[in-house]
Order: C-alpha cells, then sequence, then structure tokens
DNA sequence: TTAAATAGGACTAGAATAGTCCAGAATTAT
DNA sequence: ATAATTCTGGACTATTCTAGTCCTATTTAA
C-alpha cells in the first residue's frame, strides 16, 4: 500500500500541534492533547530530536520545542527521521549488492522515481501541512479498492 | 522507510522479463529465469491476473502473457496490485473514520502530496522499466576510467 | 484419459512495527 | 541539599504484516 507508518504518521501531528503551538511543551502535555499514550509520544519526540528537528530541554520545565521554522522542516526529513531514507527499491539505497532477483536488471530508472518521490516530499513543509488546506478537490481513489 | 514490498519488487522484474519476451510463457519458466521460487511467482502472477494486467490461458501449453503494451501497464497499477491502493496516510484512503489521533486536523494537505506520488508512479511505464536507463542524478563511473 | 497448467485459498514462519517500561541524567523548585 | 520534574537510552513484549509454502480444484491439450 505505500504506506506511512503509523509513528510517521503521528509525528506529523505532534509536530503540527507544535507548529501551532510555536513554544516549548512537555511530552505530557502533546500526549494529552493528541490522545497518544505518553510512552509513544515520548519515543517519536526523542527520534524527531535526533533528526534535529525538534530540541529538547531537560528537567523541570523542561519540554521540546522546533529547531526551526515549520517552513523549513520538510515532510521528507520527518519521515527519514522516523522510518530512515526514502527509498522504493533496495538497489536505491545500497546502489550494489543487490540481488533481488537474479534476473534483474532494472536498476536505472527507478532511481528516477525515487528521486521524483523525494522531491514531492522535500517539497512539502510543516508550514503548509498546518496551512487551513489547498485542497485539490476531489481525491482519486482506485474503484478496485472498494470492493476489498 | 517508505518502501516497496519485496513482491512488487519481484512483480517488476517479473514484469520486465515478460516485457521482452512477448510472447506467453509459464510460471515455471519464470522462475527458472528470475530465480525466484515456484510458488512465490504464482502468487505474484495471480495477483496481476487478478488486476488484469496479465492475461492467463489454463490447461497443458498455458501460461501469462502481458494484457496490454508494456507503454499502458503504469508502474502505480502494478503497485496498487500487489499493495492495494497508494496513499501515504490512512485519511487518504478511507477519507473518514480516520481517528488515528484526537488532535488530527491535517487531512487537506496530505491528499496533495499522495496526488503528487501518486502522479510520479502513474507516469512511469513498464516500457520505461526495460528500457536501457535514461540515467538521471548518480552515475557511476569507474575510478579505473579516470586516469585513461 | 492423462499430463500440464492456472485458480483459489489456507497456512506457517519470520520480520517489522507498535507500544511499553525502566533505570539514569539533567534541571528547577523548595 | 532534597525532591520533583522531565528528558535519554535502550531493552523488552506483543501484535501485525509480509513472505513464502502447500494443497485441492479446474481447465485445456494431446
Ligand atoms: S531490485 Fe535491486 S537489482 Fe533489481
Ligand atoms: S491521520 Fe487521519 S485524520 Fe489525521
Amino acid at each position: 500500500m505505500l504506506r506511512l507508518s503509523k509513528l510517521t504518521d503521528y509525528a506529523t501531528v505532534i509536530l503540527s500541534f507544535m507548529a501551532r503551538e510555536k513554544t516549548q511543551v512537555a511530552a505530557m502535555e502533546i500526549a494529552a492533547v493528541t490522545g497518544i499514550a505518553l510512552p509513544t509520544v515520548s519515543k517519536i519526540l526523542k527520534s524527531l530530536v535526533n533528526a534535529e528537528v525538534l530540541v529538547s530541554t531537560r528537567g523541570a520545565k523542561g519540554g521540546y520545542a522546533l529547531a526551526r521554522m515549520p517552513e523549513e522542516i520538510s515532510v521528507a526529513t520527518v519521515i527519514n527521521a522516523l522510518e530512515g531514507p526514502i527509498a522504493l527499491t533496495e538497489c536505491s539505497i545500497s546502489h550494489q549488492g543487490c540481488e533481488q532477483a537474479l534476473g534483474c536488471d532494472i536498476g536505472g530508472n527507478w532511481s528516477l522515481i525515487n528521486q521524483t518521490i523525494h522531491n514531492a516530499l522535500e517539497s512539502v513543509t510543516l508550514a503548509d501541512l498546518i496551512r487551513p488546506a489547498v485542497l485539490p478537490n476531489e481525491v482519486f481513489i482506485p474503484v478496485s479498492s472498494l470492493y476489498r
């Protein structure tokens, strides 16, 4: 289904909240507001700090805050923080030693696809996500999916 | 990591082979050529038939063949066949009843992202995959060649 | 009728994800 | 100082998803 992991999804929710909040907030507060369990929130925040998307302050009155402006935090960065490098195929990452299948000599054009997708994700920022919604009218849902 | 499932990867390998072959081939033959185990090949082919990417002929001398020209089979279609609808977030699919997190009111702009990615995958066909390779960004130049 | 294929679906094992928990370190408040 | 608060790092478990296998039925050719 080419989906984002749940954790990444949560991350965008959390970050959206933080982008609106603008002030430093504690993990517990985020958990309360979003309805995501504290340990899970905590885990996500830790990943985001490691990826330098957030900065943290320890101790009483501590908490988390965005490391940069929402305009400068791309969706690609967030996905990267939670799920590692964005790439569709193995060979796109390692670029060597991929022996998925003996008869495979695809290689080339996949990286073009990967690049395209990466660009798409890189071009959307947190700021875009919290904007009222540009709404591209209709979302296309394949008929076949309705019958599963 | 936003990756394709292994099965989908296999599918592209198999389809690439079939696109070159052009004639009807049996599952066993494909298994032999690609090095993928027969039951697995079989499973994938069945999915592709259901998605109408392939047509099958039963009985002795039966086998599989592309249902359309390689130019008319998009990567999006293939992914769809193996993994279901392409969408990054839950709400993009059901468009209702997504209660991932209480505080979430993202919605809108994600579908823009989804749409972009879907377009990217829709615009690449089987024919593109088997083309010698347009080779974008990184091109590997053997060090040895630099000294000639 | 027999052999060669695909069709469909059940099933198992393994891997990845989601989620929890705890002991430790840093900071502030008392 | 001491206590309370809050993040840190990693281990751990449970659950879900994926990959892969296998079996039985059906179709077709010879
Ligand atoms: S999938 Fe990596 S070489 Fe084909
Ligand atoms: S992720 Fe679905 S509503 Fe927010």
